[in-house]
DNA sequence: TGCACTATTTCAGCGAGTGCAATTTCTGTG
DNA sequence: CACAGAAATTGCACTCGCTGAAATAGTGCA
């Protein structure tokens, strides 16, 4: 990744590596997302219209839904489209590490591509803190990550000799305590004004050390 | 009108503990719950609107809105104001048993309290699968117990001398994990035709054997 | 320069969910 | 039994999230 995909640039040192089409489309996708923090935090999730964020990011309602699910997801900044992705590191994982460990080095590397801006972190941490229901982390498109994952896991599982039945619902066991570790992480990042991988690592490591016994 | 929403009791043998009004409440619910379950099982979630589902338990949509926080919960049967309840009972919990434990307690006694209509079930199972979505079990409010239990837990982690900073975040993974197999048990319940309780049972045994090490 | 492609916009509309006020339905009391 | 008060149900009007379709504007490429 070249250097600078930040507000730091005033005018347009011409080339990055992607197209100029693309560079704009991310540019507007965060001016929404920086939008959309900025005014839950000051006014509250439910008092904030898209309008209001589409405004302010200056565009229409309808391209902020063409670049958001829902409001939600601009808000948190989850971006559609990663489920083939994510389903894909997880298989090449698989081929050298555990199915738990390969679904936290999958994890770990989704919490790390999330670009730690402290000045955005900070806001949202307002965010989290007052809304609550945000904590989901997205209720629609991450459920079919979810899916997808644990249909790659019982794979694998199946592969190692487990009887088939139980395969599945190990995979989903798995994978839910998983997302659950990383749900904590977030909400560890976000208290603390820790990055996400070191909250994630954190927890990890209070989850290992017998807290399972508590 | 009272033409005949249930199929069950053909006239009132009077009394049962709660008053007519109370049952009369719990019939049209459970009479809205169904039908929801029902179309949606037959439609996909998305076809189906409110008003449908209103109109099949004959009553208002208005009603329907004062039962039912939302859509989802009325397909899930999820009732609302169980957060301050849950947190006495583990509050109670506490004082017989680990965090850990408490929490499991408490849980399982939430899915033993949920009735085991096997035919309902049936066509729950039918309406999980299709709509994936559903299967975070109502984003909603599930949020607002979970960050109650949050709090009673580590209250009680601190009585044990844990440092306060730590106690937050063990308490929110205990229960986030707690949650998550909760969760497990539910899928479990649904893709087998098997009861509640039975299910969380055999995800914990899994869980606690070895799974953890995968 | 001109053509194909795609992001953006406008517009019209559906459906979820809410506040309010009117009305009906139960319950406890004299 | 009658009646007052509580609670449940309802209709109505309204806001807002979200979508489809078609028109428009801006970019990349030959």
């Amino acid at each position: 990744m070249p250097p600078d995909p930040l507000p730091g640039s005033p005018d347009d040192p011409p080339e990055d590596g992607l197209g100029l089409r693309e560079t704009k489309k991310r540019q507007t996708r965060i001016a929404m997302h920086r939008a959309a923090v900025e005014l839950v935090a000051e006014h509250g999730f439910t008092q904030v219209t898209v309008e209001m964020i589409a405004r302010k990011a200056g565009v229409s309602t309808r391209t902020f839904f063409n670049h958001w699910v829902t409001k939600d997801a601009a808000v948190l900044g989850v971006v559609p489209g990663e489920a083939v992705q994510l389903s894909q590191q997880l298989r090449a994982q698989l081929e050298v590490a555990s199915p738990r460990d390969a679904l936290r080095a999958v994890l770990r590397d989704v919490l790390a591509g999330i670009p730690a801006d402290p000045e955005l972190r900070e806001l949202k941490k307002l965010v989290m803190t007052k809304e609550p229901h945000l904590h989901t982390i997205s209720s629609g498109n991450l459920i079919e990550v979810q899916s997808e994952l644990v249909e790659v896991l019982s794979e694998g599982m199946l592969d190692e000799g487990m009887e088939p039945e139980d395969a599945r619902l190990c995979a989903a066991i798995v994978v839910q305590v998983g997302f659950a570790l990383t749900r904590s992480a977030f909400g560890l990042s976000m208290t603390r004004g820790l990055d996400l991988p070191s909250a994630y690592d954190r927890v990890l490591e209070l989850y290992d050390g017998g807290l399972r016994e508590v």
